[in-house]
DNA sequence: GGTTTACGTTAACTCAGGTTATGTCGGCGC
DNA sequence: GCGCCGACATAACCTGAGTTAACGTAAACC
């Protein structure tokens, strides 16, 4: 409950209430903050699985390296996200994560994970619901990619960006977002060309569904440009609380 | 061990041995298996969401309805898998699931999971790295959909049901695969229109890739077919040492 | 045994988005 | 101020896959 929290106890906390053994449980398996620097790799394809990151700030992607030189994002990650749930059950990364921005993470030793399993049955759960969560968000974004127009591919994206800051970073009056990816990271999340990327922009620009100034997005009608990338919000209902009703 | 073993008991143990309790605290919780015929839904998007199931007999699939009627299929599943582990931090449904085939399920009530993490640490891991898989499985289907072409879509899909089976059903000497998907259904899965499913199953006959009689498949040589569709088989490589390594 | 129905095939045409190439703008070092 | 560089914009052209529609085929039903 201090200040002297570790950035894993923050989150968790944010999941659940905590116990004071589930706070000393969490704290003794983390290793010390780490800076890092934009673009810095947590780590590649290929590299022993064998902790999780927690962020604490900065943003973070995953991704895929394909054979033919593309590259497919996978999860943008916002600070409080859990980081390699994914190769739990795997030696091996099979994902690539990388900085966006300057950033701080906390390194989560996988081995360790049965300690937790075995003493606190309440942080089991609020792993298990962010694994849920994690699949349910890669899930809408796999329909996204596959049965989408671009114009809806880039407007479904950033109301999921929108809804998400809402919920860390809470709402701007003005319905502004601060989206620190370049149009060729976007293109390489919605699976199309850096080209066809700002064409996209611009065209919602000129319909009056969003306004573009370097990084700061303005959406002048959210219901407008959810409707135009058919977003419903259901994907993000808050997990916490069918975990809760688990436990409790 | 005995052949009343329930079929949840034999999934579990075929990622990992389990002790007594933990074979009699799977089976208690388990409810009688359930008949289902080919088309059956087991639910559908926006049902409450208070359950999993294993899959004993039969094939399933979980899909996604568009509001333009268009339909994606986001997994396929096979004789022992879980299913429904996506949910879990959900209270309503967000994928509609439904039998391919006549087949067998056990259901496996939701609430009740905090049973298994409070007793049993090897279930609570086997559970996790199913979850993990699962989560690897969508990222590969969706790396699938959206950088690949409708020929290495298409390999790559038949390569990892070919890989699927041979861990459960065992291998074929003639490399051949009994696959009871229409190509309705392919096209569903694989983000094209039943028609180019066709035309690419033609491209793929005449190379020699495969060939096609009915619902059965003959690869005359799978590593070519791989080659075509640029499959790695390192993501569905067996997830049950990474998690015993954790528990041991 | 003939009709129905579901599923698959083939061909002609269309179009969304990729590709390539060139242009613009803001920041930065000198 | 000048030139460089990275990020974004715009235009012309190309292509893979969607669409539509007509036709085959095979199990299924009376």
């Amino acid at each position: 409950m201090s200040n002297r929290d570790s950035c894993i106890v923050k989150h968790f906390r944010h999941y659940h209430p905590l116990s004071d053994g589930d706070r000393q449980l969490l704290g003794a398996l983390e290793k010390s903050p780490l800076e890092v620097k934009a673009g810095d790799s947590l780590w590649e394809e290929r590299d022993p699985a064998q902790d999780f990151f927690t962020l604490s700030q900065g943003w973070a992607f995953s991704y895929r390296q394909l054979e033919d030189g593309a590259r497919q994002i996978l999860e943008v990650y916002l600070p409080g996200d859990v980081i390699g749930l994914r190769e739990y059950a795997f030696h091996q990364r099979l994902t690539g994560v990388q900085m966006i921005e300057d950033g701080t993470i906390c390194r989560f030793p996988h081995a360790r994970l049965t300690d937790i399993f075995q003493q606190s049955t309440t942080l089991t759960s609020i792993l298990f619901a962010m694994a849920s969560r994690q699949q349910v968000l890669l899930t809408e974004r796999l329909v996204n990619l596959s049965r989408r127009s671009a114009r809806q591919k880039l407007a479904h994206f950033i109301m999921e960006m929108y809804e998400r800051l809402a919920k860390t970073a809470g709402r701007q009056e003005d319905h502004s977002i601060r989206l620190p990816l370049s149009q060729e990271m976007l293109a390489d999340v919605l699976g199309l060309s850096p080209v066809h990327v700002s064409r996209t922009f611009s065209a919602l620009d000129e319909e009056g569904l969003l306004h573009r100034n370097r990084h700061r997005l303005l959406l002048p009608d959210p219901a407008a440009l959810a409707d135009a990338g058919q977003f419903d919000e259901r994907y993000l209902a808050d997990s916490v609380f069918a975990a809760n009703d688990a436990v409790g």
